[in-house]
DNA sequence: TTGTAAGCGTTATCAC
DNA sequence: GTGATAACGCTTACAA
């Protein structure tokens, strides 16, 4: 209620007959301290109920021992994921997680940004909604560490944490032709988002490679669940109608069955679907699509990583770059071979 | 790279030939500045890349403008909501949202309170992980505001929002036992989480209501999948077996479903599912779960009003707790009736 | 409308 | 081993 004063580390000094800086001593462990005073100052903090204010500890120090998180959509299950696997290593190395949601709009990532530079976090993990450039310049500009997470950038200077989109979306457009289908609809999501876009090309270059790149066709929306109904919709009417759809993401993957189930046209029987990232077990109870399913957790684990090295200055000069394999797991929903497959 | 000084509010002041309480005035649009001084100011703000230092902010004013959302599990859709709801909420307000995950162990929570008090947020929304009293009582001593968000409470001082769990259950008991069903078997979290608690006693009224409760059994395990997979496959070893189950959660119900696939058991025709917890539409394709909806993303919201009543005063003297209805949703997997339903 | 002075709670630096 | 002093960057309180 009342907005007492709270205890401070000259309350606990006093308290203990030491110097304040005799008490930070005890608190971080850091310096020496005889072991009776240490013993006093500890009773002393406990007696008081002292918390140490990190405010006033970060504006001496220079050190917030926090990271933020900024990514597009908590709401997947993918970055959900992922925020786990950052969460867990940032709390293994006594830093805490900010996690900050843009909806996919630079507007809103730029506006965290400023938001995190005030409140001065020590490193900023990022999943740039387009291309990044402004928000990296921005975090550049006021000296804060940066790895970017999930997608490719422009920017030749800053750690990167991703998978191989191209080549799993290939390998994913192989076992389609490797099925018999030409006729692929390819859902994706907007120009600019890297993952999008290399999804986009990988399973294009498997098609291509298969001499079939004329007979399918790139739809493009937003990667949420209506936008993969309305493309699926579309490229259904399409005559002749694809024999198989590629979904650029979960979220399109679940609109696009939801139409198709609306439609009364049938996975695998009537068309196929494969899509990029799995969805975790404690989702789904019938396992159905065949995806490329990425590594979030240990992608987010890695970036925090790449981070620390960096804080520590354990990390080497140059940029790096690491690019995690996909997997393909092949369900139902990519069917049998049809006519000439393989 | 470098550990560059950053810009201060000093060197603004100089720029603009101003002191620096001016530039704050500017800054946070306090006091009176007149029309060229500002300009002047906003000018040098610009031109040198001005962040406020919100650490030196926070530890003069005393004030933040950060809460946190503290939860059990932010893998699950139902929190992932809830939180979304808190955010857009803090985010109106001009708030920032730290969240933190206790995977349901009171211990992870006193730890994670405690960085709170640290960073001297200025509000907690707590989904406490047991009873909470600890915790509660920490923040209490701290003078820290708190919502006890989802979850009752013991504690006879604090603002609450959340459900009404026993109501809910009790319709998906009722509906059930309109349908004929008199053997069910309740599968539920661990004794001392109160939704859990709450879900077997408002199903096991409806149950013993009908003079039914001797035939029925409770199973307790945790609110995950791999849980409800356990806990259904004993409960469908039984003899006789229930005709139906109640999943005291989403994840249980997810679970409970896999583990009948796997025994060949068919839902609803060899045994009725009803749970609580709905999934939101981008991650279920075909909705089947006949559940007791919750408002999540409003609850959220609604946490974060009491809180920001309370940091502004307006909120009223005593406690409130907000008690949101749930939504029944009759879908397949409850079934039709059997023998001597309505 | 603008400015001065002091202090928020901690730690870096240097001294003993 | 322990302590004195100053400073981190900002805003409150008061003055002009």
């Amino acid at each position: 209620m009342c907005a007492k004063r709270r205890t401070t580390i000259q309350d606990v000094a006093i308290r203990a007959q030491v110097a304040p800086i005799t008490v930070s001593r005890v608190v971080n462990n850091s310096g020496y301290v005889g072991q009776a005073v240490r013993e006093r100052v500890q009773a002393a903090i406990q007696e008081l109920g002292y918390v140490p204010n990190s405010l006033a500890r970060g504006l001496r120090s220079r050190r917030t021992n926090t990271i933020a998180l900024v990514l597009t959509d908590i709401t997947n299950p993918f970055f959900t994921t992922m925020a786990r696997g950052v969460e867990d290593a940032a709390s293994d190395a006594g830093l805490m997680m900010l996690v900050c949601n843009t909806d996919e709009r630079e507007e809103k990532e730029l506006s965290y940004l400023r938001m995190l530079l005030q409140k001065r976090a020590d490193g900023v993990l990022l999943v740039p909604a387009r291309s990044g450039a402004q928000s990296l310049r921005l975090l550049r500009d006021q000296g804060v560490l940066t790895v970017v997470l999930d997608r490719r950038v422009a920017d030749a200077d800053t750690d990167v944490v991703r998978c191989d989109s191209e080549r799993g979306a290939y390998e994913l457009g192989r076992l389609l032709v490797s099925l018999g289908h030409r006729r692929v609809a390819v859902m994706a999501g907007p120009t600019g988002v890297s993952t999008s876009d290399d999804r986009v090309a990988g399973c294009m270059r498997a098609l291509t490679e298969a001499g079939a790149a004329d007979s399918c066709r790139v739809y493009r929306g937003e990667l949420v669940q209506y936008s993969g109904a309305d493309m699926a919709k579309k490229a259904l009417a399409a005559s002749p109608p694809p024999t198989a759809l590629f979904a650029a993401n979960n979220f399109i993957a679940i609109g696009a069955l939801g139409a198709m189930h609306e439609l009364g046209v049938r996975v695998p029987e009537d068309v196929a679907l494969v899509a990029f990232d799995d969805l975790p077990p404690s989702l789904v109870t019938f396992p159905f699509l065949t995806v490329a399913a990425q590594p979030a957790y240990e992608m987010g684990r890695t970036a925090v990583q790449l981070l620390i090295d960096r804080l520590n200055g354990t990390a080497p000069k140059g940029r790096r770059e690491i690019i995690l394999p996909t997997e393909i797991i092949v369900r139902r929903s990519s069917g049998d071979p049809i006519n000439g497959g393989d």
